[in-house]
DNA sequence: TTGAATTGTGTACGAACGTACACAAATAAG
DNA sequence: CTTATTTGTGTACGTTCGTACACAATTCAA
């Protein structure tokens, strides 16, 4: 226990301790950020973004996969409150598709970092990644699937068959990431355009969906 | 012109070069299989793999970026290949999605090195790459787009709507190669039901797009 | 308060990297 | 046949890398 006879440390070991990898992880992203791929980030490049001696870095991880490991972690976090965010965003119908995808591009936009990190991790790089991801992004088809039921819509779909419409509009959210986050910035034309295809091709699936009828087992 | 007075070269100067040329690339590759990352490579590595002086690379590319491009080119030929193949293997009507789907998930097998490269560097990695790979699908996208037009399928969809359709389409089919190749060999189990998987929401989207009403302008 | 554990630093080493330069061999062109 | 161009080699330099080791400073526990 924290014996605190002195008032001294404003932040016990561990807090710093916590403070210090944190800085690692974040400038891992920062340098994806700046264009370079997790993939090839060098133990060196990573602790010297987070202004440290390359030495310190091996007081938190073993290597650079361990580290992307707590960023995946970051990940699922990310996605989690994503889909709080819709959720909150969603009450009415109508237009709900469009209403989702007006709040799943601003919001990858606000993590840009990670959706970079996500996109480009999910199919290349290592495979214990690439794994954790996809581990995640299992996750998440589930958690909307989940969604789905409580909301009451396509109450006629079996549990597998909504997780596989929800696989889709994972799939299609998923690789919407990139072209977003690689669209230059301010050009409301390309942005329109690209936004209106991506809402078409959510109510495809859904309108698919609607249709679905189970296979006879 | 090639005077050839003594019968000697038997392969032209430009003949010699492009085959250590497309060593370099087959190398490249060769090592993506090994389970690099593309975006990882190093010239010298690469020379290396193909068996040449680190020097050598650069009669033919400038940096690893160039040879990616000699990649790309690749992909666009084998993308056409593949509609090829589905085209002919298609002339049934009934389980059409089903046999496209085994035909894709064989051609993927069949052309591994060159989908792992296409997986990991459609999002990842450089710009420049990741924006040329982008273009070949899109011309690739199009062209399933005419084939269904030809095919006499989904008549009154827009052209605009079935490219729409179409992307939905490529989404998920590039989105299953990594699936696929991340696959343990040998695995029934496993395989079928991811190819269940895939044929169903392919099946959902083909569904969505017959009931696709277009917007009125 | 004293001793052990933890966290970050400094220095150092061999390996691999990109690339520059001079050169050898082969081929095409005059 | 001579000469210029092209293609691949050999050597070399400075940089960066991962990582090992010894050490300093801090914090926790007894």
């Amino acid at each position: 226990m924290t014996t605190r006879t002195k008032g001294k440390p404003a932040l016990s070991r561990t807090e710093r301790k916590d403070l210090t990898r944190s800085s690692l992880t974040q400038a891992a992203l920062q340098l994806i950020g700046e264009g370079r791929s997790f993939t090839s980030l060098g133990i060196r490049e990573i602790a010297r973004e987070a202004e440290m001696v390359p030495n310190a870095f091996y007081r938190h991880f073993r290597n650079t996969d361990e580290l992307g490991l707590a960023l995946v972690e970051e990940v699922g976090i990310t996605l989690r409150r994503l889909l709080r965010e819709v959720r909150q965003a969603d009450v009415a119908q109508d237009d709900m598709v469009r209403r989702s995808v007006q709040v799943y591009h601003q919001y990858v936009l606000q993590n840009r970092l990670l959706f970079l990190f996500i996109s480009s991790e999910r199919a290349g790089g290592s495979r214990i990644l690439r794994l954790a991801i996809r581990n995640d992004v299992s996750h998440f088809t589930n958690e909307m699937a989940q969604d789905f039921r409580n909301l009451g819509v396509y109450k006629d779909l079996s549990t597998p068959s909504l997780q596989m419409v929800c696989g889709l509009v994972v799939t299609t959210m998923l690789a919407a990431a990139p072209e977003i986050l690689d669209l230059p910035a301010n050009q409301p034309m390309l942005e329109g355009e690209m936004t209106e295809n991506f809402v078409q091709q959510l109510q495809v699936v859904l309108l698919g969906a609607a249709q679905w009828k189970e296979k006879l087992l």
